[in-house]
RNA sequence: GGGAGAGUUCCCGAGUGGCCAAAGGGGGCAGACUGUAAAUCUGUUGUCAGUGACUUCGGUGGUUCGAAUCCACCCUCUCCCA
């Protein structure tokens, strides 16, 4: 099975330029292709897990990738599909974030030899001529079509800028710039993304006479319609201080059911023919194989080492086997205690478990909260200082927190 | 530039002088049931030294015994005309 049938396989890829010349592409000699990434935040989160994986996929196959860091078009901010405008972000914070998904793509993505490229366009868009640029590239573009774009769609009725209008023309612009500087030949981007990339395509045809492609894959959805990746408490991020290892492990291990088998073929590198045999399975059974998942993704991102680790603390708090040694901590300190203990709302608060007393008050009177595996319904009960001698006392919220606390 | 309207708690959205910490829904959290799933049902959802106090309804002032509600100015957004 080659490359792009694989892709396909995993149910990764939605739409093509052209069917054809992408296959091509993909399976024949070494060429280079981009994925652009918009430097929003200091991490990157899932949704940018599967274009990791994607470009993983690609160079594995002995593609080279580019990984474009949006420091230009960042300043701008994408439009599509939103319904506001995006916050501004300033140039140095762009910077920043931009070092930091350097990092965690490192751990899939090989960037030595020049096996993979990493390019900001900052460095062509930021010091562009205004008229120079419109004569050259914005001749090209018309207005009528853009608008018609899907992804102007929601905007249109809210009201779009004219300065957001012009990030289509600046990713187009990008895709020309890599064409001309290492001849890239193709790009991949997230299927919200297809009317920015056919944008980069057109322009290459017009301004160049080029031909290049573009390929969009399939955006992470829960079976509901949703964007993966985001809880409650906002994004599930690669970076272990903003997501812990564990809580990463326990999102995947949590999955819904109807999601197990597409993530398991998009997010991680287990062959197809063992999906395809958890494939067959049903209810319960899926438990190993969301377990699994949960492993695969966990150490793809964190490493094995961590992946052991949360698998192993997830285990000892819902299976009664396992290590408890790797049940995350929260730290208190000697300064909490009065008198020789602390009551147990004012651990719950100090521990992070509860944002305020009253909510460890609720929490305590509804029952949920456990010291030590002792359930206790007074929130003034006080944890004596005596009993973290034996290292840490176990805090358990409900059925699926469950945390150390320990003395620093 | 002219005219109309809107800004409410995590979100949507009711509320037009006291009975409003503010209906309803969504979401969250917890309990029951389960498979660490989904669905369903129940409770809960501003803060605190808790039958009470304090902070909250775009901002700043004002009227009033009392303001989310009335007035003035300001800010932001939407719509219609130019």
């Amino acid at each position: 099975m080659n490359v792009f049938e694989e892709l396909k396989a995993r149910g990764l890829v939605a739409q093509l330029t052209d069917e054809k010349k992408v296959e091509e592409l993909i399976t024949g000699k070494p060429m280079k292709f981009y994925i652009g990434f918009d430097p929003t935040a200091d991490s990157l989160h899932v949704g940018h897990f599967v274009s990791v994986m994607v470009m993983a996929h690609m160079q594995r196959a002995g593609h080279i990738p580019i990984a474009l860091f949006g420091g230009g078009t960042g300043l701008i901010g994408d439009p599509s599909g939103k319904t506001d405008m995006r916050k501004m972000l300033t140039k140095e914070t762009i910077a920043h974030n931009i070092s930091c998904f350097r990092k965690q793509m490192g751990r899939l993505i090989d960037f030595s030899d020049g096996k993979a490229i990493m390019a900001n366009n900052a460095d062509w868009l930021c010091d562009l001529n205004y008229i120079e640029f419109l004569r050259d590239v914005g001749v090209h573009f018309s207005v009528n079509r853009m608008l018609a774009a899907e992804c102007y769609k929601q905007r249109l009725e809210r009201g779009l800028s004219f300065f957001e209008l012009n990030y289509m023309i600046m990713q187009s612009y990008d895709f020309l710039h890599l064409a001309r500087t290492y001849d890239c030949k193709m790009q991949l981007g997230g299927d919200d993304q297809w009317s920015n990339m056919i944008g980069g395509v057109e322009l290459n045809r017009r301004a160049d006479q080029r031909e290049v492609c573009a390929m969009t894959f399939t955006l992470l959805l829960t079976s509901e319609g949703k964007k993966m990746g985001k809880t409650e408490k906002g994004a599930v991020w690669l970076d272990p201080d903003k997501t812990s290892p564990y809580d990463f492990y326990q999102y995947w291990r949590n999955i819904d059911d109807a999601d197990v088998i597409k993530c398991m073929k998009m997010l991680t590198f287990v062959p197809l023919e063992e999906i395809r045999e958890f494939e067959k399975r049903e209810g319960s059974e899926l438990n190993p194989v969301k377990e699994r998942l949960a492993f695969e993704i966990t150490s793809l991102v964190h490493g094995q080492e961590e992946a052991e680790k949360a698998q192993s603390a997830a285990r000892s708090v819902f299976g009664g086997v396992g290590n408890a040694d790797e049940m995350p901590e929260r730290e208190i300190s000697e300064a909490d205690f009065a008198d020789g203990a602390i009551s147990l709302a004012d651990l719950l608060v100090k521990m992070q478990i509860a944002k305020s007393k009253s909510e460890a008050k609720t929490l305590i009177k509804q029952g949920s909260v456990s010291v030590d595996d002792e359930k206790i319904t007074d929130m003034f009960a006080p944890v004596p200082r005596a009993s973290f001698d034996k290292g840490y006392v176990a805090v358990k919220k409900g059925k699926k927190v469950f945390l150390k606390a320990v003395i620093r």
